[in-house]
DNA sequence: ATGATAATGATAATGGTTATCATTCTCCGC
DNA sequence: GCGGAGAATGATAACCATTATCATTATCAT
């Protein structure tokens, strides 16, 4: 049975206070800058954890996992490519066609995630500047 | 300036010739049991090589990145989480929608990556046995 | 041929993540 | 309250895909 320690309570505490995607090491870091410091691997195990209750939930980048509060509404992400900024967005209707997609497939869908590449309005500000 | 070689040719032939998803370390074994064997470090930098020249495209799974090849339509990846099957299917309207929600948060698209997780058709008829 | 530039390949290094293992905590039944 | 089973913790080693290093070799333009 998985048990919700306090190291566990202060990592979800951390991610919900916030409206961050967060990686471990920054997880690490903030806990031991606010006095509450704890292993790294205790850390990835909660974070494990949590996100297997449902309490939090993650984007897999290329090079490492994120994690985010899990009480939202399901919604997709935007990566800036120079800044690394993260934007959520969502939409009905590309969730319906990933279902109605998967099924033509004789798929039973288990997750999905759809992340988009691009240029945020800071950067292309930048670029063009 | 970037040179198509004869262990470039050699991977792009090998990729080209089939319809997989590759990893560099299946690349490299391939090409080492067709008596053309290529050290594993030039693998990759050909793989980012003939990447970088749209000449295959590649998609990046949790653990490591897959190549197939370029002269396809474009399409979206929907993997089996047990036996690590890969389906591709394509939307045009997801698309679509996809460059929509971009454009509402001022983003200038460069890429995006849609998979879906599930049970491929084997793996649930193997789970309900 | 002769440089200049790029590619190769063996190997070391990187970096995020997981495994190991001894220790400590938690909680249940007695 | 006590004992013990099952988890969790934390320091650290191991893993593994990928990238960097560097000496050597190939390629191409003049």
């Amino acid at each position: 049975m998985v048990k919700l320690t306090a190291q566990r309570q202060a990592i979800l505490d951390l991610i919900n206070r916030s409206n961050r995607h967060w990686d471990a090491e920054e997880v690490a870091r903030s806990l031991a800058d606010a006095g509450q410091s704890i292993g790294i691997a205790t850390v990835y195990r909660g974070l494990a954890a949590l996100e297997n209750e449902g309490l939090i939930s993650s984007i897999q980048l290329t090079d490492k996992k994120r994690y985010e509060r899990a009480d939202k509404a399901h919604h997709d992400h935007l990566i800036c490519t120079i800044c690394g900024r993260i934007e959520e967005f969502s939409h009905a209707t590309i969730e319906a066609l990933q279902l109605a997609a998967a099924r033509d497939k004789g798929f039973e869908i288990t997750g999905h995630q759809l992340v988009i590449f691009g240029l945020c309005p800071d950067c292309r500000k930048e670029k063009n500047a």
